[in-house]
RNA sequence: GGGUCGUUAGCUCAGCCCGGUAGAGCAGCGGACUUUUAAUCCGUUGGCCGCGGGUUCGAAUCCCGCACGACCCA
């Protein structure tokens, strides 16, 4: 595809005509007082006589998404943020050195436009020009009018082309930033402070990922971006502050999936003086709360699956998930061995050394994630997994944890902090030895927040919830991409 | 990492099985047209068939490799 193709060329040569004839081709001096939103709402029901009895002219600017022309008239579908908006412009109306300019005018090219309004014989509001300007000159065609743009590899890569083309996809971030705007403001009334942590850490902790490295020059330091904002967060508490959040970017090396990304967004917050199961609570609450804002009800439907946000939603321990629905028998958790050997009957591939905790991991991730479809939380989560959290107080290989799964998916991820310095400075020891054995996710001994923890942290819980697969679940999205505005890509060797 | 599918004009797609000078619609360009709705009508331009090898007299088409993407699996 060459760039200087026919089409190319003809779109500058027709540019270079609007400049000869003395048009700005980028002008920048407009007002413009109306939306297409706008008018449709006030003026879809009112009728031509009544149109016409109006005084007002009315303006608005967007991008010509389809042409109509006759010999001395023409209708333009003009978009903006709001939608679209017919206007008619005829020689009689704008005059006709203007109409010859306008007829220099293409699809994709940013037009102003004012007049009176007024309905067509089919009933369409439409603008009756006594003035259209060219606001931008598009040097480049737009996708067809008819099919679009449908390749995903052209929607992700030129998203502005998918954002014009397909008005779903502009919803679909519109209710995104209103779902975030909805956290922000429960988060608010809860009386929980907004705040930023840094995104580059000398230790990549909080979570089990592997980090992406940079580098500082002027300290001279090997700097990760974060994997998880958590263990600042947590200094902030020990600080004080008492019920804190972050709605924020994290990153990790690792592939992409429908439902993975390297950066992705995630809101943790911690509220001291709080257990896990305050938390339960809370979740139910802001996820009521979005879906009532959005939908007017508690139920929704997720691709043709209705998803029921109405509480309480179902407890379950990890292994009690596990007999009920990966058929394994609850005697047969007793030991290492008993599991190992459910885990290959499944056929599931474990490493035959590894702990029980991580083998009954292994098991509810293979078999019974997937079948957690209505909003189900998941308690009792093994010590070995869970180097972060405050340890069940009857027993302690048993963390006070608890995992939110939608439609079979990962949603929330909670725990009652673990706040005695002591017992997370072995927790991190046992990290390290995981690392040693080979283990990439492992944390990192971080002596520097267990230094903060020394200096007394309240007992307190914390939350992180996947702002990106919860706005999928909300905008019925298949994949996480479709919820992101740039994901990532390998980069071609195109010059686009 | 493995499997399946895809990549042809600006866009959406045929053509590939069965090898023989690359097609359509829209967009573009020229013309007609003052209430259209994918406007219509007449005429017309436009291609490194993703990239690199191979087979063949001849490859968009068959074979191998690579790149990028989608989906599934790990």
């Amino acid at each position: 595809m060459s760039e200087t193709s026919e089409l190319l060329k003809k779109k500058r040569e027709k540019a270079e005509q609007l400049r000869a004839a003395g048009v700005n081709l980028y002008p920048n001096d407009v007002r413009v007082k109306n939306t297409s939103g706008e008018l449709h709402d006030r003026y879809d029901g009112v009728d031509n006589d009544e149109l016409a009895g109006l005084a007002e002219r009315f303006s608005i600017a967007g991008r010509i998404m389809a042409q109509r022309s006759f010999g001395k008239a023409s209708f333009v579908s003009v978009q903006d943020r709001k939608g679209r908006i017919q206007v008619f412009v005829q020689k009689a109306g704008v005059g006709e050195e203007r109409y010859n300019l306008f007829k220099k005018y293409d699809v994709g090219d940013i037009v102003f436009a004012a007049g009176r309004l007024f309905k067509t014989k089919t009933g369409e509001l439409t603008i009756d020009a006594d003035e259209i300007r060219l606001l931008s000159k598009a040097l480049r065609p737009l996708p067809e009018k008819w099919h679009g743009l449908t390749d995903v590899e052209i929607r992700y890569r030129q998203r502005y082309l998918d954002l014009i083309m397909n008005p779903k996809v502009a919803e679909t971030f519109v209710t995104r930033s209103r779902i975030i705007r909805l956290i922000r403001d429960f988060m608010t009334d809860r009386d929980f402070l907004e705040v930023e942590t840094p995104m580059m850490h000398p230790i990549a902790g909080g979570a089990a990922a592997r980090p992406f490295k940079t580098y500082h020059n002027a300290l001279d330091m090997e700097l990760y971006l974060r994997i998880a904002p958590e263990l600042y967060l947590k200094r902030l508490v020990v600080g004080g502050m008492d019920r804190v959040f972050e709605i924020n970017r994290s990153f990790r090396n690792e592939g992409v999936s429908v439902l993975h990304n390297p950066e992705f967004t995630m809101m943790e917050f911690y509220q001291a003086y709080a257990t896990y199961e305050d938390l339960m609570t809370l979740t139910e609450e802001l996820l009521l709360y979005i879906a009532r804002e959005l939908f007017g009800s508690p139920r929704f439907s997720y691709q043709g699956t209705e998803i029921d946000l109405t509480p309480p939603w179902r407890r379950m321990t990890v292994e009690e998930a596990i007999c009920a629905h990966a058929g394994v028998a609850p005697e047969r958790l007793g030991s290492q061995e008993a599991i190992l050997a459910e885990a290959k009957r499944l056929g599931i591939l474990v490493d035959e050394t590894e702990a029980k905790g991580k083998l009954l991991m292994a098991i509810f991730d293979a078999a019974v994630e997937e079948k957690l479809i209505q909003p189900t939380f998941i308690t009792r989560y093994p010590v070995e997994v869970s180097p972060l959290s405050r340890r069940n107080e009857e027993n302690g290989d048993y963390v006070d944890r608890f995992e939110l799964f939608i439609y079979g998916r990962e949603i929330a991820n909670a725990f009652s902090e673990l706040n005695d310095p002591d017992d997370q400075r072995k927790r991190f020891l046992n990290q390290l030895a995981d690392k040693e054995a080979g283990d990439e996710e492992a944390h990192e001994m971080d002596e520097d927040f267990i230094t903060a923890l020394e200096y007394g942290m309240p007992p307190t819980a914390g939350e992180g919830i996947g702002i990106d697969r919860l706005v999928m679940l909300f905008t019925d999205s298949p994949s996480i991409r479709d919820v992101i505005l740039f994901p990532h890509m390998r980069s071609k060797s195109r010059n686009p």
